[in-house]
RNA sequence: GCGGAAUUAGCUCAGCUGGAUAGAGCGUCGGUCUACGAAACCGAAGGUCGCAGGUUCGACUCCUGCAUUCCGCGCCA
């Protein structure tokens, strides 16, 4: 509709130009904007107030000559000129009811496009080291990370979704020394438990699960404890093999699945790591200094240079991570969108660095990152800070055992990535109008009763018949909800451009809160039967696009509740 | 000190990348169920968009400076 709109006023703007008005046609197409106040029309445009200077003109003397040159057409019904020179476009209503059509007939593909026309994206999210339950914060990257996994997959994107983990370094270390400690009986107090040893209870069941020489299953591994607790490498496989398998349930618990994990082992083994430092060190963006290999990332704009390998021999972090992006470029992924917590951004430079000083043809900003920050837990007006569990910082599962996967996932994605989130648990928990997710979830269901009475009333066939009386729909409260099922496909387009979820789910509310309007404003089982039909059919509208909408978030759309 | 993010109603947050009188939810106050789900709806009060300059037809949005909060700043990951 909006396309439609800037035809027509192109083709008015070229109609000036031939009448000598206007000197030329800007290029851009003309910019149109859905006014927030409904007096404004349904579509306005900015065209004569960005062209008055050029054409000499006052705005709105240009804005008139713009509206009488517009073509012949269907779609306008009339076309105002208000302020400083906006005009302002009211459509047919015929044209805002159409759209039912369109949902009944894509039904669960209504929002998808095919921007991305197939081609590679990958979404890294989560990769937390099993090292420890997930915390929230690795629930918030969860829930973004899938919805983006979800959007671009909307859009027309082939989305691989991979968790990237460190299964060998110094934490897995930590991690192996803590478990070994509890087997042996010792607890953090004592003077000889290991320097950053980890302290939450969960290690205790892990060595527990070791002496009693249990078998695990995670993802990607299946590991029998030995029991033999002075073996640290049986004891670091079966702890990682743990905290992998636990890590699985919260990510199941939480309907987030993954396509593919990688390890950083993989890097060493396969010789990719030297082979990255190899390639740094010919390409001349490295220097020996104090007994360390340095990389110049300062002359790909970090602040300082930074040491690849140390003195006593091993590579710092971010060479595995270099080596990782250049595996995932030859991959074949034109996008790579890597999802993380903000006080990892620091890496952001050095990784992009590295990837240009291999002289590999990677563009400058690849990869992309969306950085989430932190998240503080809030119950009962009080911060929440401990976790039994973990000790430390409140798990994932915490949130789902309190408040369920629905509300968690919907709370962790309902704001920007960039604010700091506050999870109100009470709020998260109420069953009740104070819960935007009941709000939404509502809406469905009672959409869902709705058209379950009119199926027992009135038999297969009803809804289809109500497409045949969309111009029955002519109540405001009618057509305003029209027009926000209409904008669905663009607000999945942006939200997918932008990188944004939460956009799906600020129009999610709007959506039930129009249909909720709609619903206290007219009768639908109880109206003349054209009437009757015609709601019946903007309902089932509804429903469908609400469930689309939370699919996208993943968050279910009960029937009843 | 340097870098990143943020600062909008009592609280939690949006604000479509520069548009019209800055919005929503919660909370507060007042109304709506003998009809399809009241987990809902309708209305009211509530603002110096952190501060000060600048850019232009027009600034919450862009630029500069300042203030405050959070996060990073290791030959840790």
């Amino acid at each position: 509709m909006k396309a439609e709109l800037a035809a027509l006023i192109s083709s008015a703007l070229e109609q000036l130009v031939s009448q000598g008005t206007l000197a030329d046609v800007p290029e851009a197409p003309p910019q149109i904007d859905h006014p927030k106040d409904p007096a404004h029309g349904d579509l306005s445009c900015n065209v004569a107030m960005v062209m008055a200077k050029r054409a000499g003109l006052a705005p709105r003397d240009l804005a008139q000559q713009v509206i009488d040159a517009l073509p012949i057409n269907a779609l306008i019904a009339s076309a105002d000129i208000a302020g400083p020179g906006f005009i302002n476009f009211f459509i047919n209503p015929e044209r805002h009811t159409e759209i039912i059509s369109r949902i009944f007939s894509e039904r669960s593909t209504f929002g998808q496009t095919n921007i991305g026309e197939g081609r590679k994206v990958q979404v890294e999210f989560v990769s937390a080291n099993p090292t420890g339950p997930l915390h929230v914060g690795h629930g918030r990257g969860a829930a973004i990370g899938d919805c983006l996994g979800r959007l671009l997959d909307a859009t027309g994107w082939a989305v691989q979704r991979e968790f990237y983990y460190n299964d060998a370094g110094q934490q897995i270390q930590n991690l192996a020394l803590s478990v070994q400690a509890r087997a042996m009986g010792k607890s953090p107090d004592d003077t000889d438990w290991p320097e950053d040893g980890y302290q939450g209870s969960y290690i205790q069941d892990v060595a527990n699960a070791f002496m009693a020489a249990e078998t695990v299953q995670a993802a990607d591994r299946e590991i029998t404890a030995s029991g033999d607790v002075n073996d640290l490498d049986a004891i670091r496989d079966f702890a990682v093999a743990c905290l992998r398998r636990e890590q699985d349930q919260d990510l199941r618990a939480f309907a987030v699945a993954f396509d593919h994990y990688f390890l950083e082992s993989s890097l060493y083994d396969s010789g990719a790591v030297d082979e990255t430092v190899s390639t740094l060190v010919r390409s001349g963006h490295t220097f020996e200094q104090d007994n360390a290999l340095w990389l110049r990332t300062s002359s790909f704009g970090d602040d300082k240079d930074r040491v690849m390998r140390k003195s006593e021999g091993g590579y710092t972090y971010f060479v595995p991570d270099v080596a990782y992006h250049l595996n995932k470029w030859q991959r074949g992924f034109e996008r790579v969108i890597n999802e993380q917590g903000a006080d990892h951004h620091s890496t952001i430079t050095r990784v992009r660095a590295g990837l240009q000083g291999l002289d590999a043809g990677i563009p400058k900003g690849w990869p992309e990152y969306v950085l989430h920050q932190m998240v503080t837990v809030m119950r009962d007006g009080t911060e929440v800070k401990l976790s039994k569990r973990a000790g430390s910082y409140v798990t994932l599962r915490d949130l789902i055992d309190w408040v369920g996967c629905d509300a968690t996932r919907y709370f962790l994605v309902a704001r920007a990535p960039s604010s700091q989130l506050t999870f109100d648990v009470d709020l998260a928990l109420a069953k009740s109008n104070e819960n935007p997710v009941y709000y939404i979830q509502y809406a469905h269901a009672r959409a869902a009763s709705i058209r379950r009475k009119a199926q027992s009333a009135l038999g297969d066939g009803a809804e289809a018949a109500g497409l045949e009386h969309l111009d029955c729909l002519c109540e405001p409260e009618a057509l305003t909800l029209a027009i926000t099922l209409g904008r669905f496909p663009e607000v999945v387009a942006t939200a997918a451009e932008r990188l944004e979820p939460h956009d799906v789910a600020n129009y999610l509310r709007q959506a039930a809160s129009d249909f909720h309007a709609f619903y206290n404003a007219h009768h639908i089982l109880d109206a003349e039967p054209d009437i009757q039909r015609a709601r019946l059919a903007l309902v089932a509208a509804t429903q469908q696009v609400i469930a689309n909408g939370l699919n996208l978030l993943g968050v279910s759309a009960p029937d009843t509740m």
